[in-house]
RNA sequence: GGAGAGGUUCCCGAGUGGUCAAAGGGAACAGACUGUAAAUCUGUCGUCAGUCGACUUCGGAGGUUCAAAUCCUCCCCUCUCCA
């Protein structure tokens, strides 16, 4: 079979390629020709923090790319500069030009701990819809009808339950599908919730007479909670940004059932290795241990190897051996002594004095080892006291 | 344009004049147990204040009342049905 190898790459941890002889097709025509494919994803500048889950589609991306193909990467600005009108606490207001370019570029700095940026283009909605006058937004919209949104479940369902919905959000999929036809794409790559989007794409390059795209779907990575998709507002995720040992913590914190999972999406292991940790795992292997390894490998892909090193060391010393860790925040001061829940809200550790309060009151402070029960205590402050608020904050004192 | 239903603390959602800082669930946080896993149990969960005190909160602005999330007026927003 041709481009067995090709296949095998694109495959692994996807869930769906619509259509797949399609795919061949194109693989076929590209070797031929010697141009390489279109592969595009796209992203919306609303804000920057991208996590491990952002990054399934990406790695994926970066696979074509080794294979030879273009990623192209659409930048949402012009929705974006919209601003989303209605949508009752979701309303945002639009975003500056300054904002959407700050944005794209700090998504664009983390986006390339993966991608190959000699083989990436960066493209603007702006570009095409910029200047799109009204005539032909409506001959996009025309080319729809009601009902094809409606059978859609986001819709349908929201529409159902008398949610609010936006006709803008109706055009998101058009706005998604025209910039298929903007950059003649092959193939456009997303999590599973985009199908309905990316195949819009498909009928709407029909539409202008282009060959259509392939949809190649990632499964949506679970957060860290194992119980929700990853994402922002249920703080289960692990940021690009995040520190090693961050990533590592949070790696340690997943359900024991996601770690097979996790291997298979968040990482760049051979799937025939992901197969044998598997077995490990079915045979008794205590989970812990392949959920360091785990640790190790997604870190490594951001730090470095001998950062995941010592991540899992610090990890170790400040958990499984209870040391404090190296790099805690300090806390200068310069008086003899000090009430400890003013230290512990000027610092930032805790956010108000009740907090404060309440962590103190369910034993959860201690200075230099030593618990602290009482809320009006006071702190002599000595050079290189540490205080330990809850599980995993910590206060080095420094006398000046 | 008409008729009806709504907007409650991070989220969902009870609450129709005082006993409401506001039930219940979720999230979060702390403690116990651990592999910082899950599950479980206990507790906390507006702010300030060392208990019973004060202040701010129930879409917004006014008003009635000794007293309002609860009643009235106007405004903003959402949903449903009719046209």
């Amino acid at each position: 079979m041709p481009f067995e190898n090709e296949l095998k790459i694109i495959q692994k941890g996807v869930e769906e390629i619509i259509p797949r002889d399609e795919l061949v097709q194109k693989l076929t025509k590209s070797a031929k020709t010697g141009i390489p494919l279109r592969v595009k994803y796209g992203i919306d500048p609303t804000g920057y923090d991208v996590h491990i889950g952002h990054l399934v589609p990406i790695r994926k991306m970066r696979d074509f790319q080794d294979l030879g193909h273009t990623g192209v990467i659409i930048i949402g600005d012009f929705t974006a500069q919209i601003g989303d009108p209605t949508g009752r606490d979701e309303s945002r207001p639009p975003l500056t030009k300054e904002k959407i370019l700050e944005n794209s570029e700090k998504y664009m700095e983390q986006l390339f701990t993966v991608l190959d940026p000699t083989k990436t283009e960066i493209r603007y909605q702006t570009e095409w819809f910029g200047q799109m006058g009204m005539s032909e937004v409506l001959k996009l919209m025309g080319k729809f009808t009601l009902a094809q949104f409606m059978a859609h479940d986001t819709f349908r369902t929201r529409y159902e339950n008398g949610l609010p919905l936006g006709m803008h959000e109706i055009m998101y999929p058009i706005l998604q599908g025209y910039d298929s036809v903007a950059i003649n794409s092959d193939v456009e790559l997303g999590a599973t919730e985009q199908k309905f989007n990316i195949l819009t794409g498909r009928d709407m390059q029909r539409y202008y007479g282009q060959e259509q795209q392939i949809a190649v779907l990632s499964p949506i990575l679970m957060g860290t909670d194992g119980v929700n998709k990853m994402g922002k507002s249920l703080n289960n995720y692990i940021a690009v940004f995040d520190s090693a040992n961050d990533k590592f913590g949070k790696v340690m914190s997943i359900p024991d059932a996601l770690i097979v999972n996790y291997f298979n999406y968040a990482t760049t292991l051979h799937p025939d290795e992901i197969a044998e940790l598997k077995s490990q795992l079915d045979g008794g292997t205590n989970p812990m241990l392949l959920k360091k390894r785990l640790g190790r490998e997604i870190v490594k892909l951001y730090h470095g190897e001998e950062a995941s090193l010592e991540a899992q060391e610090a990890f170790e010393k400040q958990f499984s051996q209870k040391e404090i860790p190296q790099d805690i925040p300090e806390y200068a001061c310069a008086e003899p002594t000090l009430r400890l829940i003013r230290i512990l809200t000027d610092s930032g550790l805790c956010e108000t004095n009740s907090e404060a309060k309440r962590i103190i009151l369910q034993g959860g402070l201690s200075v230099d080892g030593q618990k602290v029960n009482s809320i009006d205590a006071d702190l002599e402050i000595k050079d290189g006291s540490i205080i330990k608020c809850g599980k995993r904050k910590y206060l080095r004192i420094k006398k000046i």
